[in-house]
This record gives C-alpha cells, structure tokens and sequence, in this order.
DNA sequence: CCTCGTTGGAAAGACGTTTTTGCAAACTCC
DNA sequence: GGAGTTTGCAAAAACGTCTTTCCAACGAGG
C-alpha cells in the first residue's frame, strides 16, 4: 500500500540496463553471443531491482506446465497407503524440496484420475510410489508420452522405465544375517500381500537366505491394510505354533508393533524369548517403542529427492546420466534384538 | 507413435465448428453474446475433439499463476509437525482434491522459505496449517498481497482473516460432558504447549468448564513433540499424583496411546480405574488401540476441503461469501470411557 | 581498399489463451 | 423506410517470456 509495487518484468530490467529484452533473456540464461561483461552487468541489474522470471511465461513458451505428479499406486481402489504417511509423507517432502530447486512444483494426486492424462491435471512428468502389477495409471501416463519414474519397480514391467529403489534383497539379507548372529535360529517374515517390487524382492531374498542355510522358510503374509491389529493376529498364530520362530522379521512397522502387542500378550518377552526387527516407515516411532526396535531404515526421503531428481533429468536432459537409482538402507540395531 | 498425436488447441475447435476462436472461448466460458444453439454445438465438438484447453496459456493472460501452496506453520524450526502425519496428510488430500476441482494445483512446501514472495515459489494463495503466534510466512505473504486461509485462527492475529477451524470450545465441552456422564469426578486435560488457536480455545473450554462445576482444574502441557513417550510421562506423574485423576482427556492421539501404555505399566485399568478419551488425528487407530479410544473426531478431510474452497472463493470472487468457516465435529464414544 | 567473417545486440515472431473492440446484419419503433 | 438498438460473431491486442532472424560495426586478410 502506498508503493504501486508493480511487479517487475525483463522489460523493466532492460529499460534499467540500457539493453533489449533480447539481451537481458540471453544474459540471464547463458544463451547468444554477450561479452561477459555484459552478462554480468545485466545479472547484477537484474538482481539489484529483484527481478523474477513469470514462470508461467516462461512456460508457455517452451511448452512446458512446469508441473510434476505424484501418485501413491493404489491397489485396488484403497483411499491411499493409509498405513505409510510417514513413510509418503516424507518421500513427499523431500520430492517436493527437489522440485521447487529446479524450478517445478510437485503437486500431489488425490487420486488415479488427478493425473490421468485425459481427464485430469496436466503434468510434466509423474513419479508413482509403489506401483502395483497392471497399474493402470502408469501405462496411461506412457501411452501418454509422459515421463515416468517409480519408487520401486513395476513387477511385470516390460517396457524400459526409470526407477529408484532399494536394494531390498540387500536390505533384507543384512538383516537376516543380523538375527542369526544376535542368536536366532529360526526367523519368520512377516510382510503383506501387496503385488509390488518391495515384496516381491524381499521374499525373494528370504527364501535364498533360507535355502543357503537349508533352514525351513516361515512366510506369513498380513491383511494388506498393514495395521497394528494385522500384525496382532499374525503374529499370535505364529507364536502359538508347535515349533514358534524365535525372531520375526516385520517388513512394515506397524506390523511390528502389532507384534510387540502380541508378544506382551502371551506373556513373551522380546528381545529375551523373541528377536523383533522391522523396516521403518517412520524414523522416531521404532526408538519409541518398548522395547525399541532394531530397524532397516529405507531412507524415504533420499528415494524422494532422487525421484524428483531423476524426474527433472528424464525432463530436461535428451539422455539423462542414469535411468535407475539404487539409494542406499542402513541396519540399526536396537533393544529388541538384544545388546543394546 | 504413429499417430502425429498433435495436441488441439482452441483453432483447432475454431476451424472444426466452421467459427473463430473468439466464439469457441465465448462459448466455452459462458462469456460474449451467444445464442446458446452455438454454444451448445460449439461445446460439442470441442468434447469430440477432445479440448482441454492450455492452463498456462489462460493463466498467463489472467495474470495467475494457478498454485496454491500448502504450508504447515513452523515452531522454531521443527521439520514439519511429524507428530500429525495422520491429521496432516487427510488434510492435504482433501484440499488438494478440492484444489484440482477448481482448477488449482495445490503444492507442499517443505518449509517456510518455499512460499516466500521473494525466494519461493510464486502461488496465487496459500493454506496455513495451525499458525503460530507471530508466523512470519503469513506476514509476508499478506503483505505481499497474497491470500491466505489459515486452518486454525492466528494467535493475536489482529488484521481480518479468513480461516477454517473446528468449534473446540464446543467440542471440548461436549466431550468433558461425555466424561462426566460416564462417571468422571476429576477429569485432566492433557494438551501440548504450541501457541496455536487449537490449545488456546481447549484449554480455556476446559476453565470454564471447571469453573461452572466449581472443580478444581488439572491441566498438564507434553512435551511439543507429542509422541507417546510424552504421553507416558505426563500420564505417569498424573497417575501418581496423591488425588490422581479419574479420567483423562488428551488433545493428540499419540498423547493418549502413551497415556494407555503408563496406566497398563501401573496396573491401572481403562476404563474401569480411569477413563481416557483423545482428540483423533488418525481415524482408524484410536479404533484399533486397545481399549479402543473414544475420540473426538476434527474431520481433517473437511477441514482440508473448506480451506481450499474458501481460498479459491478469495481469489475468484471479489467478496467472498463467508470468511470464516466452522467444520463440525463429532464425538465417538469407544471402549475407553465404559459402555461400548 | 575491398571482401569476408565475427561479434554484439536489437527486432520480431511465437506460445495458446482471454478480452476488448469493432462491425455488419437483423430487428424494433415510429 | 430511416434511425436507433440489439444480436452474432470476428479481428486484434494483450499476457511475459524465449528464440530465431537480421543488421550493423568491426577486424583481418588479400
């Protein structure tokens, strides 16, 4: 109020320069043939009157929205992973934090038909989390001609996509390999049903373990809604078996926790009588726990930031330096799998 | 591939309806003098065709930038409100659907500087979660002329605002009176100490409740990460006071499943010894905790939708029809205060 | 001195809409 | 049947940037 607060454009900075648009466009972005001497001067001018690109200008031009998605893979038509904000919402943020640094906005899908390419918003490029075998949106999005990038793969996938994942069968190993040396002799894996990369590779990776050691696999897959009352159940019908597990490995927190509840139940005492391990979708929740958990962190928000990474390359880049990301996990031992 | 998949545009339509582009916007927007049999044959065959007109190109010419940025105010420089993930993501989703309905695209800002006039992300409005007192992202971004709707009211804020918020006055009145049908005598209040709206208005329900009973109030602030182990401790002392409480109302769920886990380590029993309602951020696990809790339910999604809709209604409309919104909520009595 | 290549910079078109203005044709009214 | 008024639509100007094209000045080589 008071100042008219016009909002500066590349004409005022040109007129301030004594340059044409032409020039100050060129100076600002590297481009055509200016004497450094100019660039500089131009940038600093700019700078000085605190100019800022109209983005949407900007866009319409190079035919751009300037706009990335992200879709949670939905199986089924669940009203999103309910059971993994953390875990989403700090892949979210992280994604959301690169995205701005490269000048996009990410913007989150409520739903497969916010970035359906015919019938909803307009985007870029989309990043799917955990897409579920046959996804639809993704083979929509492609058809499309828009540039795609999954956290985990998509099983069955045929075509060449761009992923960034973790090394689960890595992941998973260490862990077993944590248990057995922590003194378990029979481990079960508890994990969900869900069609998606994640389980597929970490049962894999269990069975392999199982098989080195000819020990017999212990599988058990929970209701795919992944709550604490899953894990519960679960984990009170592997307890009660004639030959229980002594150590679990829970491939969801919640599904841990659940167990811990279980556990306390019948009266097993964990790390003593049970070693308890899990992925965490949710860095403090596994510290907080009583006991605390011993953890496979998954580093979402590592997978987000390179997502919205790779994204960006795929987007602005002919042939991006790499089409798939391994981000790296960590094993973090804690008081339910003994010593502390 | 194969098909030149050339994307229509509004000549396209023009030149397929036999009319100039001026009446294909005319008759699209509901603008200009049009007989409404053009019209209807010029919506037509821009369906058949399969329009959508170019949001960059219609944002640059009304001067938008068609962003909506979604922050969630910061205390210090705490990174995001992890404690509310739940409560936050149902929020989000909902004004983000709610946003795409409109036409907007809603953008997280991983953190205060994102939405800054001057640094961040240029957006047409944004949607404040939980302000604190003296948040200085809704000072700039009011100066600088943005509109802003904040879920939850600005403490001290004494500018006009525009806000969406539950009635907690009259929500923690309803549910004190729960408490007190299902036997409660001494009833405390377990809150945090943010300088939001949302404590301010608990807190004073929870005085002149006291107050009107002549009761003596108990009131104890967590710790400001509001995890369970908070909780617990606050729980612990209240429960070892020499006249503890028989009954326990919590502000956050995760105060109230630590709550439950230190009156299980005292052998002290919900609901029979003490009762022990929460506010919900989570709409499933107060269901699943045991006992389940009964809850006070925000109904974060409306919240998210109201926000939304009154922002666009700010910036579409040159006086909105109401500033001030009030979501209603809804107390669900469970296991945790007897009589299920 | 003339030609040619290089350098620095400006002019103008384009991106796909919306909006304003303009202008005939078709009515209405006396 | 002429003067106003309404109706239906088109032409053109924006919006702010990037990009292509073009031109003048300058230096070098013969």
């Amino acid at each position: 109020m008071g100042t008219p607060r016009q909002r500066i454009g590349i004409k005022e900075v040109a007129a301030a320069a004594g340059v044409s648009v032409t020039t100050v466009s060129h100076a600002l972005n590297g481009k055509g043939r200016l004497p450094e001497e100019t660039r500089e001067r131009v940038r600093r001018i700019a700078d000085e009157l605190g100019y800022r690109p109209n983005a949407t200008a900007r866009n319409l031009v190079v035919g751009k929205t300037g706009l990335l998605g992200l879709a949670v893979s939905q199986q089924g038509g669940a009203p999103l992973a309910v059971t993994d904000f953390a875990y989403f919402a700090q892949l979210m943020m992280a994604a959301s934090t690169e995205a701005i640094a490269n000048g996009y906005a990410l913007v989150m899908a409520p739903g497969d038909a916010a970035l359906n390419p015919q019938a909803g918003i307009a985007v870029d490029g989309a990043i799917i989390v955990d897409p579920v075998r046959d996804d639809g949106l993704v083979a929509q999005l492609q058809q499309a001609g828009i540039a795609v990038v999954t956290t985990g793969r998509l099983p069955g996938g045929d075509a060449p996509s761009c992923w960034v994942d973790n090394d689960h069968i890595a992941g998973t190993t260490e862990m077993l390999d944590h248990l057995e040396r922590r003194g378990a002799r029979r481990i079960a894996l508890m994990t969900s049903a869900l069609d998606i990369s994640y389980s597929h590779d970490v049962e894999q990776a269990y069975a392999d373990w199982c098989e080195r050691r000819g020990a017999e696999p212990l599988l058990r897959r929970a209701a795919s809604d992944l709550t604490e009352r899953a894990g519960y159940a679960v984990a009170s019908e592997l307890l009660s078996l004639p030959e229980p597990p002594d150590a679990i490995f829970s491939t969801y927190d919640r599904l841990a926790f659940g167990t811990l509840l279980a556990a306390e139940a019948r009266g097993v005492r964990v790390p003593d009588d049970l070693l308890l391990a899990t992925t965490a979708t949710e860095s403090q929740a596994p510290d907080e726990a009583r006991p605390s958990l011993t953890t496979l962190d998954l580093n979402p928000e590592e997978i987000g930031r390179s997502a919205a990474g790779l994204l960006v390359d795929l987007l602005e880049e002919q042939e991006p330096a790499q089409r798939h990301v391994l981000v790296p996990h960590r094993v973090i031992a804690r008081a339910s799998t003994g010593r502390p």
